[in-house]
DNA sequence: ACAAAAGTGTTGTTACTACACCCATGG
DNA sequence: CCATGGGTGTAGTAACAACACTTTTGT
């Protein structure tokens, strides 16, 4: 039930966006430095406010595109902060927004709307504008249990990869060693993936075969 | 990153909340009839506009009382909701609570805000307006999950209940029936609840312990 | 005495965990 | 031929599912 005759509401409506990506075994937030005063040279999660138009989610895919120049990625709605003070020049709620992009893609676009646009260890975070701490570690809770009953490490990994990276990206999000024959054992009942017959050569030791997932979207299986 | 610079964003936002409460072994929505034209006699979910200083789940635990007098009950976000044609009378976003009310507690405050208040089971739901039906659906989901690994169930319960009791909430919100035995061997291994001593008789049948929740507050377990 | 729900254990089956060696390649 | 990660099976254990009768009360 909306109230249609209350005075003018001063509140504005934003979308910020956690964008994770598995980079030298670890995970990786993207992070802007900002340029606007008061906040200049502070790093904060990347977003705007939302346009008439669009979807929350829409604004978080374009500015996903903006930060990395990716479209086609995994993204969902994480929740809305609200706190009336989370932005001292006046009240903004942040719809945030979660995206999973594979480190192939993760080239990053530079703008000039920002200092500098990077790549940060998650066990290694400057110091963060607003509240975007917590949207980050809430982001983190997300994934971590998410991984565990869907199919979402499609999103974080190459179109192909070998098991060991599968196992590894399960590992890293859920910061906890897998067993390498159980995890195999497991993936294989749940026929999430196919082979598709070639081979990751060129290294030192036994090529692994290469495996892709079977759908490329959302599937609830309780993988760990 | 909040861009201060843009023209002023005509966009409201709004708090809608899901009620729900167990009566005559189903679960219930709270529903309000609308007043105000051009929505007049339709059926929807208690909202409002979310006020300058309050937070999005202050706002849902002031229309909570509004609707129901009740203060202590469990609340959280859901997700938020913005379609941009959802209200037609403007772009106006709306963050979603749920709210789990025991039965003993579900009597209904009257208002002069609505032409009406009343529980409904939610196997029968009237039309209702706005994305309203899709808010409801996304609730039910959230709580059929939610009460299967957390100790969310002593919302739904009175302080003092029979395990009888305990089980139906469970197959109520996840609409599958429990083996008795099994059921009760887990709860005890839980340790969530304990026994007050106290028996529930005037039943033409073998009195029930009743029992409480050690912690009225949301834990994380395992439980079915 | 009868109806109605409360209360209570065991057993077979399934799923999970722990664990070690050979293989294929590049250098 | 050596170093490196790839690839594979089994056995013991723990968790889960299925199942039926006795007890206590009110009428």
């Amino acid at each position: 039930m909306i109230k249609h005759h209350s005075s003018p509401q001063n509140i504005k409506a934003a979308v910020d966006t956690c964008i994770l990506s598995i980079q030298d075994d670890e995970l990786h937030v993207l992070l802007i430095q900002m340029k606007k005063q008061p906040f200049e040279g502070q790093w904060a999660l990347p977003g705007g406010l939302l346009e008439e138009e669009e979807t929350s989610e829409q604004a978080a895919s374009r500015i996903l595109k903006e930060s990395t120049g990716l479209t086609q990625v995994y993204l969902e709605q994480l929740m809305t902060f609200d706190e009336p003070d989370r932005d001292p020049a006046g009240r903004v709620i942040s719809i945030a927004h979660v995206a999973l992009v594979p480190d192939e893609h993760a080239s990053l676009k530079t703008s000039e709307k920002y200092l500098d646009v990077k790549w940060w260890p998650v066990s290694k975070l400057p110091p963060l504008a607003y509240d975007h701490k917590t949207i980050v570690q809430t982001t983190l809770e997300r994934v971590k249990t998410k991984i565990q009953y869907t199919n979402i490490a499609w999103s974080l990994l190459a179109k192909e990869f070998t098991l060991t990276e599968l196992q590894r990206v399960y590992e890293i999000v859920m910061d906890q060693d897998l067993d390498k024959r159980n995890f195999r054992k497991r993936i294989n009942e749940l026929h999430l993936i196919q082979a598709t017959g070639h081979k990751r050569s060129g290294q030192a030791h036994r090529p692994a075969a290469l495996y892709r997932f079977k759908e490329r979207k959302l599937v609830y299986v309780q993988v760990v």
